[in-house]
DNA sequence: CTGAAAGCGCTTACAG
DNA sequence: CTGAAAGCGCTTACAG
C-alpha cells in the first residue's frame, strides 16, 4: 500500500506537502513542488486511505441507504427505483454508498455511528420509529414516505392525498359509480393519505365508501381477491395503494376469469415501468422517482453541509396517467372504452 | 462520541482490557471486569468506531457490491434482484456493504482502495476489463455472469448454453419450424452463450438459423420490432436473451396489432417475477437467483478468510418454465394450446 | 511556501 | 489476567 509518506520520502518533502497537493490545497504549495509530487502520485497510483482520512479529520463521506425489511426489499420495483436513483447522485457528490437493510430500530444507530456516516436516507415506512431514530442520531437524517406527528423531521413524500383525489375524480368522471379500496398497511400514513383523499372526494359526490368495499391486504391476497368476486355491483372500480399491489391483484383476478377493463376498472399509484408494460396497461397515479431522489439527496447535502439548516417537509405533485384499466360507463352497451 | 478511553477510565482498567472485552476475548479478562465492563457499555451505548479498528487491524469488514452502469441500474430488475439478494447475506456476515455504480474501470480500483475494502462482487458483464481489476486489486473478487479468457478468475454464472437448448428443444416438440433470435449485446459472453445453445440445436435437427432471423438490439427495439414485423413466415418462435427484452417485445408487438402466443411464440430467459404477471405469463429459462447470489457470498467470504484459496468457476443449472407465450402448432386449426 | 508535533480511536505485540 | 508502548495513515493547528 502506497502512503502520504512514501510519496513525501520520494519528493523530498513532507508529508504535509503532499496531503496538501493529494486535497487539492494548490495555494499553499510551489508549483514545481505540485508537479513534481502529482507526477509521483500518478506513477505509483496512489489512492488516499479514506479510513484514516475519516479518523482524523471526522468526516467520512460515507452516506447510508436505510431500506426497510430484511429480505430482498429490491424486489419491490418501489425500492429499487428509488435506491437506483439515489445512488448515482451521491456518487457524484464524491460521496460513498453504504446500503442496510434492517427493521430493527437498534440496527440503524449502531451502523449510522460505527462508520461515523455524515448522514442517511431512509426508504420505507419508518413512521413510528422516527422518533427514536432521530434522538439518537445527531445527523441528517431524510426520511422518505415518512408521516410522523414529531416535528423537525425532513422528509419527502408525495401528495397522497391529491392523488386519492384523482382518482376518485377520474372514475367519477367516466361514469363509475361502485367503488372499492385496496391497500396494504392502512396504518401507514402514506396509505391513509391515499385512501382519505379517495374516500372523501366520493361522498362529497354522493358515493360514499362502504365499509365492506374498503379492504386491507393482511397476509395473502386470497380474501382480496375472494371478496372483489363477491362484490354484488356489475363493475366496480377499484383504487389500490400501490402499482405493485394492482399489476398482483389483475392477476390473480385472471385466474378467476376477471378481466380488466371488462369485469371491473382499477388504478395503481406510483406508475413503476411495470405498469406500462402489463396487460392491460395500468392507469395510475403517477409520481417522479428522479425527483423525489433528487430532492431527498439535495436535501441531505444541505443539511451535511450546514448542520443548521431547517428541517424541511417537502411534498411533490403527482398526476393521473390514464392508460387501459379503466372503462368508460357512459354510454352502457359500448363496452370498454378509454377515457382521458 | 463514547470512546474505550471513556469505558476504560469510568471502569478504572486500561483501554487493552476494554478492547478485549469489546472484541469478545473474555478468556483474557476476570468474569468482574467483564460484567462491570459490559454494564459501562450498554449504559454509555458505546459503539466501535469501525474506522479506527479498520485502520489499526487492517481489516475493514466492508464489501463492496459494483454494478455496471451509471444511471438506474436497478430499474433493470435482474440487478435490482441480484443485489437484494446479496445485501442480507453479506450483513449476515456482520459485514458492511458499498455500493457502486460504475462504467469505468479506474474507478473501482479507486473506490475499493479507498476504504480497505476486503472484497467485492460485481453484477453485469465486465468481459474485456477482467484482466485490468484482477492485476490491480489483490483482494478476493467475484465475477457473476462473466466470460473471460483469463485463467484464475472466480464466476457464477448459469449454465447458458443449456438455456439455448432448452428454449429450442422446447420449440421444436411443439412444432414450431421458424425461429428467431433477439438479443442484447450478442458479443457479451452470456447472451453467445444462450444463442450458440439455441442456433446448435436447432441445426441439429434441421432448421438452421438465417441471418435475417439473428437480431441484436441496438439503440433502439424499433428495428427489431419492423424486422419481426417483416417477416414472411406465418408464425416465428422467438428466442430473446432476457426477460425484459421479451417483455418489452411483447408490449412493442402489440403496439402493431401482434399478440403472442396467437402471432408469434417468445421465450424469454431469467424467470423474473415480471414474467410471471405480464399478459401472456412468460414461458422463459429460469434461474435462481437466491442460489447464485449465495454462491457469490460463499466464494466471497470463503475467500476472505482463506486468501489462497483456488479460483473457482460455479455454473448453476436452469430449466424451463412452461407458461402461456408459447403456442402448440402440432394440429392445425386448433389454435394455441400451451404444452407441458 | 514548508514542516514538526500531536492526535483521531483503535489493535498488535509484547512484557509482566 | 492486565497494561504501557507503538503504530495504523491521515489531518489539524501551529510555528516559521
Amino acid at each position: 500500500m502506497v502512503t502520504l509518506k512514501d510519496i513525501a520520502r520520494e519528493a523530498g518533502v513532507s508529508v504535509m506537502t503532499v496531503s496538501r497537493v493529494v486535497n487539492g490545497n494548490f495555494s499553499k504549495v510551489s508549483v514545481e513542488n505540485i508537479k513534481k509530487i502529482q507526477a509521483i502520485i500518478e506513477k505509483k497510483h496512489y489512492v488516499p486511505n479514506s479510513t484514516a482520512r475519516s479518523l482524523s479529520s471526522k468526516s467520512s463521506r460515507i452516506v447510508s441507504l436505510i431500506v426497510r425489511g430484511r429480505g430482498n426489499e429490491l424486489t419491490n420495483p418501489y425500492n429499487a427505483t428509488m435506491v437506483g436513483e439515489i445512488v448515482p447522485l451521491i456518487q457524484k457528490q464524491g460521496y460513498y454508498l453504504m446500503l442496510h437493510f434492517t427493521d430493527q430500530y437498534g440496527d440503524i444507530t449502531q451502523r449510522l455511528r460505527a462508520w461515523n456516516v455524515e448522514g442517511a436516507i431512509f426508504v420505507g415506512t419508518f413512521d413510528g420509529e422516527i422518533q427514536k431514530i432521530i434522538r439518537d442520531n445527531q445527523i441528517p437524517l431524510i426520511f422518505t414516505d415518512s408521516y410522523s406527528r414529531v416535528r423537525q423531521i425532513t422528509n419527502v413524500g408525495v401528495d397522497d392525498y391529491k392523488g386519492g383525489e384523482l382518482a376518485a375524480h377520474y372514475l367519477l368522471k367516466n361514469g363509475h359509480k361502485n367503488f372499492a379500496f385496496v391497500g396494504w398497511a392502512l396504518a401507514s400514513g402514506v396509505v391513509r393519505g391515499r385512501f382519505k383523499g379517495f374516500r372523501e372526494t366520493l361522498e362529497k359526490a354522493g358515493y360514499p365508501l362502504d365499509r365492506s368495499h374498503i379492504l386491507e391486504v393482511k397476509d395473502s391476497l386470497s380474501d382480496i381477491v375472494s371478496a372483489i368476486c363477491g362484490f354484488e355491483e356489475d363493475h366496480v372500480a377499484i383504487f389500490t395503494s400501490a402499482d405493485l399491489l394492482a399489476v398482483t391483484l389483475m392477476d390473480r383476478l385472471r385466474e378467476r376469469n376477471r378481466i380488466a377493463p371488462r369485469d371491473y376498472s382499477i388504478i395503481g399509484f406510483d406508475d413503476l415501468s411495470i405498469a406500462g408494460c402489463v396487460t392491460p396497461r395500468l392507469t395510475t397515479i403517477s409520481q417522479s422517482f428522479p425527483k423525489k431522489a433528487k430532492a431527498a439527496t439535495d436535501l441531505l447535502f444541505r443539511h451535511i453541509q450546514d448542520p443548521t439548516a431547517p428541517s424541511e417537509n417537502v411534498t411533490l405533485d403527482v398526476h393521473l396517467v390514464s392508460r387501459e384499466s379503466v372503462s368508460c360507463r357512459h354510454r352502457d352497451g359500448h363496452g370498454p372504452m378509454p377515457v382521458s
